[in-house]
DNA sequence: TTATTATATGAGTGTATTCGAATATAATCA
DNA sequence: TGATTATATTCGAATACACTCATATAATAA
């Protein structure tokens, strides 16, 4: 159980948690959201879903990404998530995603 | 804030967490309740009290560690950690430790 | 004062973690 | 079919971390 915190102490998967809370996003939005690599965000993701944290269904060649609902049954860490998701980086993340989404509507995207 | 998340993904750290939870020890106590060398004790301590999750006092040559104000004001968080800690692993430093202190009462410690 | 007890810290070692580069796999498109 | 795109995995380097041993500090007791 302390794996759970274990995963979240580290930041980039902290801001991945953070900007999949809302709405499932491929591999490549999450890359294009927060700026990190294919290879990173791949690795990062595995680990959030061996631990239940995330999950994956793929549509077509992409595989989309969205908080597990085991994940989501624990209501109380989520809340404590809530407030520290209130912290301006994770602000600026989803921002960040949200006008990537924005223009992938437009433009298209990966 | 991701730093709490780190330091609570030791499960040492979470140990004492768990112990403190209740009531406030010191170095000793927690080395006994945990069976933890003291140069390990006291370097998770110093990582719990940095982040503000553990605070001191000092009454002679002892240092009481109890859980600070600021982290106890993470309610969910705290809603969270309960959950955590009905798993046997805590259950069962809780044990150790009232029996730890138990004999204390007796037969005098550290 | 010296000895003892409680706690903290420095240095070294081994292990874990993170990351990028290269490569593999899998699906789609031409 | 081969080329392209999306994702996953392997490998190696750099760094971070947990731990132990030895030692330092600080308080008390003799």
């Amino acid at each position: 159980m302390n794996e759970i915190f274990k995963a979240l102490g580290d930041q980039n998967r902290l801001r991945m948690v953070n900007i999949l809370k809302d709405v499932p996003l491929c591999v490549c939005d999450i890359e294009n959201a927060l700026h990190l690599s294919q290879t990173n965000v791949s690795r990062h993701l595995k680990i959030l879903r061996d631990l239940h944290i995330v999950k994956t269904e793929k549509k077509q060649q992409w595989v989309y990404y969205s908080l597990h609902d085991e994940f989501l049954s624990y209501n109380n860490l989520l809340s404590h998530l809530e407030d520290v998701f209130k912290e301006e980086t994770y602000l600026k993340d989803i921002e960040e995603r949200n006008a990537y989404m924005e223009k992938c509507m437009n433009e298209g995207c990966c």
